[in-house]
DNA sequence: CTGCCGCTATGCAAAAAAGCCATAACGGAG
DNA sequence: CTCCGTTATGGCTTTTTTGCATAGCGGCAG
């Protein structure tokens, strides 16, 4: 028995950003290209792609710059504002789940 | 934009309870009736009775007893295993949102 | 002693959502 | 001027969620 917890900025009612999309934006960093972030987060090009569409329509800010054509392939890499955005996330989340796991553990088990 | 955040319990890495089962609880605590609970916290009976299925599944502890027949069809009522769970539940929870909402302010807006 | 009513119980179909496969376009390098 | 790995999407498939339909129950009124 275990407790979860999520956390994630609604626009509108609509999920718009989260710790999947903080992960993937962090991978686009690394690898300069969306398919290998998507790789090493394990999920498909399709998602990752469907992920950048909708933060980048609800938040209202260009996240992911690409290219595409040349010797390999293409590319993306983030705008100054994603640099920006992640930051923020990454204050707030920081030890959320701590807290939420130390208040389980004090009430269920001792 | 806003934050939203979520808490449930998980056995063997799959929910077994939290705050839409809480609410389902506590509205059959005031009904006497699984069927009006449902109503009130505003889903199906099918739901209310899978959602209740895969708690004490998922809990090991029989949550709620029910009869059937007699003038008013039958009804249902909490164990005392179901009150107790509950109480430790609401005491974890409490405050919880607020914490993560504080935080959400502190660092977008200021 | 029989029919009625509102409840529990559950199978199964329909709808919605999520995931995935296939394919097009691109452009620098060899 | 072909090749390669990438971005970009349409739509099909699979999974999950939702909810409709129907059966059974048993006091109580008549």
């Amino acid at each position: 028995m275990e407790i979860r917890s999520k956390f994630w900025i609604e626009i509108d009612q609509e999920p718009a950003f989260g710790r999947g999309r903080r992960f993937l934006l962090e991978a686009i960093d690394t690898h300069g290209s969306i398919n290998q972030a998507a790789k090493e987060i394990n999920i498909s090009y399709r998602k990752a792609w469907s992920y950048i569409k909708t933060m980048e329509s609800r938040l209202g800010i260009k996240l992911v710059e690409r290219y595409v054509g040349g010797r390999n392939g293409g590319g993306a890499f983030l705008t100054d504002e994603a640099r920006e955005f992640l930051e923020k996330y990454k204050i707030m989340e920081e030890g959320l789940r701590e807290i939420v796991d130390e208040r389980f553990r004090h009430v269920f088990h001792r």
